[in-house]
DNA sequence: ATCCTGACTGTTC
DNA sequence: AGAACAGCCAGGA
């Protein structure tokens, strides 16, 4: 993963669905690199800090877990796209998780 | 080149 | 079920 991975992260997390979300692992596993959840975690960093890419869904991103470690804002996007969380503050990945095909 | 940091994850207490 | 640990790898200083 050299220059541009995270390019490759944004056009990899454009195209999750509305009201599906994926996890950090998902998306580096569809990059090629099983290894690189922290790297796709890094590159949704920069867009906070400096990378104006309002196009990116971010907030469908999730940890392996289902939860939403990013504030209540995230929560509230998701929830108001269809994704319900349990008690325990996580989605259930086996209902709301995207598999990669815009189709499920 | 080297060191430090971090929107992660699986394993193990 | 929750917390600690250790790998992981790309950027920035």
């Amino acid at each position: 993963m050299g220059l541009g991975c995270h390019e490759r992260v944004y056009q990899v997390v454009e195209r999750i669905p509305r009201g599906r979300v994926a996890t950090y692992g998902q998306i580096a596993a569809m990059l090629g690199d099983p290894r690189g959840a922290r790297q796709v975690g890094y590159a949704l960093a920069a867009l906070g800090r400096g990378r104006p890419r309002p196009q990116v869904p971010w907030h469908r991103v999730v940890n392996a877990q289902g939860r939403a470690n990013l504030g209540q804002e995230q929560r509230m996007r998701l929830e108001t796209e269809g994704v319900v969380f349990d008690v325990a503050g996580r989605a259930d990945l086996g209902q709301y998780g995207w598999d990669g095909v815009d189709a499920r």
